[in-house]
DNA sequence: ATATAGTTTAACCAAATGGTTAATACGGAA
DNA sequence: TTCCGTATTAACCATTTGGTTAAACTATAT
């Protein structure tokens, strides 16, 4: 009795995701989300008190998935080559099945920036980055790689990964390609981007003084 | 009598201008429009006959800027290094004065990706695209770049360019940097994206076979 | 069986929102 | 001055939309 029933719950979490996913806070109908889940609007309220409360929900997850991912895969021993493909492959690979999500979270930032300041408070974002940040700069004083600013260098990574995914659309457009000539393009930059910028740190040639 | 005051006018897609961009087709509302031009509601709809219109006109010209200028760029004789350079340099400063740009398009994109459709039928942008390619290819034919797919090095050049615009509220809050040192981040960006892309694709150091 | 607690629904409500209308202000032509 | 067409507004309207309520349903424990 004091068990909430699972099932229902999670249908309207997953109804919500299609939807804000889909059509953001804004575009989002309290309505669209009850038909997705086939259930009673009242209770979408029932469950979540308000529209507010059921976005957030999503939009944390969203903002989770799309951060942590990359802490988790920066926070370990690998060298910092192994480190950049791994990123890249692995990224891509967690956008390729959730494809909707950098667009969602860039464009709900975009509307009430707050919304991260928080967020950034408990996660250790910052700590993170720090050390990835020093393993670029070892990596720049040992000689393995060329002279580049790491914010720079991570933000040049972190656009590779996940540009296309915002752009999608677009991008099928432009090159005139339907959504499984999308897939392999996409699939063919997990080997792309790695060897981009991989080549794009290899030191310049040794000038011969 | 005729004529119409284009003052008006202007002004009222002046602050649709900034009301769409900020917070998008289904964000918006009429009366922010309407305030925002410092008029009545109703003037909007004796100028532009309804939301979709003024949405059709905001949507076009932004599309405008983010493609056309991408063609204009691309056309013209010269070298595929300077092209690369003044690609980024020239789309990072757009960018830098249009920063909402990138977001807004692409998240009306994916509302309705119809809306890009009848764009590329009167542009020829496919046809630019495909020059800007075979330049590719002779670079990559004449040894002066390393092997690369065209569609994937234009995409890593334009994520390179476009994305830290859509993420500009993410970066800032990461790096915690306030949006003067952000401008700083992004004037940086037009010396380290075309130095980081033409590293990525100097032809390997030859295999002493 | 029936009381009880959680679950689900149909019907309803108030505010917000896109859009209309009729009246007014304005500015030049006659 | 007096028309007359354009520009502008206040008031209004219909629909949409987030949210509420009270009743009905379901299952379980006694």
């Amino acid at each position: 009795m004091n068990e909430v029933d699972p099932s229902t719950e999670q249908l309207i979490l997953e109804a919500a995701r299609n939807v804000f996913l889909q059509k953001g806070m804004s575009g989002a109908r309290m309505q669209d989300i009850a038909d997705e889940a086939g259930i009673n609007k009242a209770l979408l309220h029932y469950y979540f008190r308000n529209k507010s409360r059921l976005f957030e929900m999503i939009f944390r997850e969203a903002l989770q998935k799309l951060l942590v991912s990359i802490k988790d895969i920066v926070d370990n021993d690998m060298s910092l080559e192994e480190k950049i493909t791994t990123i890249c492959v692995r990224y891509i690979s967690m956008l390729s099945e959730n494809p909707y999500l950098p667009l969602f979270v860039l464009h709900e930032i975009h509307q009430d920036p707050r919304r991260i300041i928080q967020f950034f408070k408990e996660k250790e974002i910052e700590f993170h980055l720090q050390k990835f940040f020093l393993q670029i700069q070892d990596s720049i004083s040992h000689g393995s790689i060329r002279q580049v600013s790491p914010p720079q260098l991570m933000i040049n990574i972190i656009s590779l990964c996940v540009f296309p995914f915002a752009a999608g659309p677009l991008i099928k457009s432009i090159f005139g390609i339907d959504q499984w000539q999308f897939q392999m393009f996409v699939e063919e930059r997990k080997k792309q981007v790695p060897e981009f910028v991989l080549a794009a740190l290899r030191p310049a040639i040794n000038n011969p003084s």
